[in-house]
DNA sequence: TTTATATATACGGATATCCATATATTCGGA
DNA sequence: TCCGAATATATGGATATCCGTATATATAAA
């Protein structure tokens, strides 16, 4: 139970939703790309992250200097399902659908996407 | 994006997700019944209830003496669907599980149950 | 009209959350 | 080895959240 709020409450920062919308779409993106998506500064989003990470909703993958994040690949059943249910929020939410496009930017344009 | 952090929020607290969970389940219950089968004390429910009606997920009904509260029926399909996935949680969640239990036993006991 | 029951709210304190700013740390390249 | 880029954490202040206790309100019953 506390778990289970413990989840919810993760989900109830607009940051974090965000940051969780974005690893649910892309698979796998690394911290300097969210701060150009998210046009958020560098430790605001990385304290975001810590906090998802000691959650257990995301895994990190350190390459070189760089930090993949991803939804943590053993994540219980229950909580995924409503993980999954966010992505098709982005059909009806501007801000969402504003960070999916420029995601979709990044990856064109930038430099730091190439694992 | 906010109303979205908003209704996270709203979930984030373990008292609130067992009441959610038991309007999901049985449609109408009112406070007293709610603090029979949390035992939980009645202002806390009360005041979690008034959040939960100030998010506008739950609506309020007056029947004499008694207020009976129920899942908001105009409530956006994206956040019920989200909703509706917490009725499947009872499965695994023991508190969850126990709630329900109680709540069986109050309406066959209680004498502030028939509307 | 007084009394009891159901429910809501006010108050004050403890704790948590969130942020901006500043500083560490780690690693690759010159 | 020194420098810059990427990332993480520490600090302190503002605000929010949650709780227990006390009190208010409304309705029913006597």
């Amino acid at each position: 139970m506390k778990t289970l709020s413990h989840f919810f409450k993760a989900l109830s920062d607009e940051t974090r939703l965000r940051i969780l919308h974005l690893l649910i779409q892309s698979g796998e993106i690394c911290v300097c790309d969210l701060e150009a998506v998210l046009k958020l500064s560098q430790p605001k989003i990385s304290r975001h992250l810590a906090y998802l990470r000691l959650s257990g909703l995301v895994s990190a993958r350190k390459k070189g200097q760089w930090v993949y994040y991803r939804i943590s690949p053993d994540l219980p059943e229950s909580q995924n399902s409503f993980l999954i249910q966010i992505q098709s929020l982005s059909a009806t939410d501007p801000v969402l659908k504003g960070d999916s496009a420029a995601l979709r930017g990044v990856y064109c344009t930038d430099t730091c996407t190439t694992i």
